[in-house]
Order: C-alpha cells, then structure tokens, then sequence
DNA sequence: CCTAAAGTCTACTGATTAAATCTAGATTAA
DNA sequence: TTAATCTAGATTTAATCAGTAGACTTTAGG
C-alpha cells in the first residue's frame, strides 16, 4: 500500500512550491527545492519534468528560472497527483473507478475481497481527493508560525526577473473552498493535534 | 498505493482456503488454488511457502498433500497479511505505528503531508484490521449462495487422508466476533449492495 | 557582440526490487 | 517403485530509484 518515492517527492516539491507562491516567492529552483527537502536533485528534476507535462507546473529556463505552481494550489487536489505519478489510488485494479482493470479472478461480482478493497478505495479517495494543496500548505504554515520556525522561500532570488505578470502573493492558497469532514474519520490534518 | 500481486495473490487463496474450510474440505492443492483463481502456479508456490513461515497456514506433504489454515480465519486479520506479505500499510514511512521510519525531510513535526498521510495510514488500517479472513469468507459464500453459484472445493480429495484430527465444518468462520462498523465510513463490504 | 555562469531539459547507465518462470530435489500414498 | 505433491534455488523480465553526462536557454558582464 506505499506511494512510491516519485509521488512522494513530487507532493513534497508541490507543496514547497505552494508554501513559495504563499510567501510571495514566484520561482523556485530545483536546486532549492531538493536541498529544503533533502531530495536527490537530479532524481527531482525528472520528476519537475512530469509536472510539468502533466501541467501542475511551469518553468521558466535559462539562468534565475525556476519552477511555479501553474495554477493555484487550492485547484489541484492531492489525488490528481497521486494518480498522474503512481497511477491509480486503488488498491487493486478491480476496484478503480478512474482505471478500472478486469482481474483475473473467474467472477469478479462475488468476490469478497473485491468488496472489502472496494472500501479501502473509497477511503482512500474520500481523503486525496477531497483535500488540495493549499490544504496542505495551509496546515505546514499554520504550524510553523505557531512555534516560530524560519518558513523557507523567504529569501528572494538575487536577480528575479521582472515577471511580465506577477501574480500577487498572500491570498492564493486561500481560494480553496474546503468540504466538510468526514463523519466519524480520525482527522488529523484539520485538527489540531500537537504532533 | 498499490497492493502488491504478491500480496493480492496470498490473499486470494487464503480466502480461498477458509472457503474450502468452511465447506469440509481439511485440505487443498496449490494447483486447484490456482486453477480456481486463475494464478500462475509456480508463482503460487512461493506464496504458499511465505505464508507457511509466516504460520498462516499449514501443508502436507507428498502425494495428496496440500495446505490449509494453520488457524480459524476468524483469527486472521486482513491486515496482518498484508502486513506480512507487503510491509507496512502506511503511504510513507514515517506514518507507519508497526514499523515508523524517519523521513528524509528536514522536519516531521510542521509536515502538512505527513498530517495527510496519517489520516490516509488511519483509514486503510481501520478497514483492513478490522475484518478478518471469515469475514470475507462469509460475505463471497453469501453471495455465491444467494445467486445460486456453484461453490468451490465441494468435490472431496479422491484419495483424502485420514486426518488424525479433521476439524468440524460448518462453524469455523462463525467463530469471528465483529467489531462495529465505523461510523460514516462507506461499506461495501457488510453493506447489502448488488455488486 | 561575445562569452561565462547558472539554470532547465534530455538521454543513458547501473543498482535494486517485484513478478514470474524454470529446474531439480524431497516426501509421501498407492 | 512410481506418480503426485510440496520444497528450494537459480534465472529472466520489467519497473523503480537514482546517478552521470551533456545539450539547450537565458542572463550578466566585458
């Protein structure tokens, strides 16, 4: 049941780039971003490379570029980019509502266990799906502020370019209309747990 | 956030064999295991052997051997399973309770996507721990039953050994007591649905 | 205008693991 | 003794996780 280290590393990086937008930082390097996450870099700029195809970023090449969220973080859900790297959140194919796959078991419609990893599906997808990036970034902030740690990306680029559009930092992340909780879920990105 | 074949396979035949269990059959073959859920024999073998170490079930040996649960499928989680087959069920490493490993990032305690992960790692645990093999058990034959499918392992071994201690059909699965379901979680499992 | 520096982008290489197959040996009932 | 079965290990194929090398782009400075 593990998100392989692409995913992982490439949730890290998009919020690292949503943390940046927030702080009023448009572009961030690769180089930045590994060494804020402890990453390989050579590993994350591949993975910047399939962001970008996928159209969760945008780049800007040649000396002082860098890498942007392409749209704002409160518009990309968690689980859209669980998919694009990882493939689908289902546990097994039969159970996929995005990539269905027929499995090789004779009959799929009295199988107990298509059932039960039916449930892990929906669980699963009822938590990456419902949150975005912004979620995640808001919560990181929040705690950070709250026990004064340095928040990142707070340092300009020496020489940023004049941005022909910059956008205007502050109140980007804060576009994201968030859902109601689930009933009964133990919930600990909106709670307020001292971990 | 893939189960592995490996793991989905293991499953499968465990199942398989608390079916078998469940309708007086003490002993199954891994090729009518794989026949019946169309898996790759050898494969198959190697499976058998780890959940053998793992003390999940039992064989024997020689001619019309074969293996069986080493234990009531009421006592045998899902979870476990998987958890032995595959490794934690946590995404990430350093969310996982049974087998915690530290993150390369610089600072777990302000990690939104750690907080996230949590909540992930807690909805697949509470699932997958809290059902057992019986339970699935006893959802397929339910259906098989209700749709008046033929049910597998009916035909008796040509040859069945004596068994110095058969055990008593019909109430294995029985002996599993359910825990509640959780609140506002979808089910499919023990839910009345027409998959 | 030219060039060096600092970036992104692209392709190849190797280590490790998963998934499956193959070959051969050990054990037991008939 | 022989056929069926579990047991064991080596081999193959593909994917994941990186690392290496270098080509391409842009800016800064002479």
């Amino acid at each position: 049941m593990k998100l392989s280290k692409k995913g992982e590393y490439a949730l890290r990086a998009l919020i690292d780039l949503g943390i940046a937008a927030e702080v009023g930082r448009s572009l961030v390097q690769v180089t930045e971003l590994a060494a804020n996450e402890r990453l390989p870099v050579k590993f994350l700029e591949q993975i910047m490379q399939l962001l970008k195809e996928a159209g969760l970023v945008e780049s800007e090449r040649g000396k002082y570029g860098g890498y942007r969220l392409a749209r704002p973080a409160g518009k990309i859900a968690v689980g859209q980019v669980v998919r694009f790297i990882d493939g689908p959140l289902a546990p097994i194919g039969c159970v996929s509502q995005t990539a269905y796959e027929k499995c090789s078991c004779p009959d799929e419609t009295h199988c107990g266990l298509r059932m039960l990893m039916l449930d892990v599906r929906n669980a699963i997808t009822s938590i990456l799906d419902r949150y975005s990036l912004a979620d995640v970034v808001e919560v990181t902030l929040r705690k950070m502020r709250r026990d004064g740690v340095a928040l990142p990306f707070t340092q300009p680029l020496r020489n940023p370019r004049p941005a022909g559009e910059r956008r205007k930092p502050g109140r980007l992340v804060g576009t994201s209309a968030r859902l109601q909780p689930i009933e009964g879920l133990i919930n600990n990105l909106l709670g307020d747990y001292a971990i």
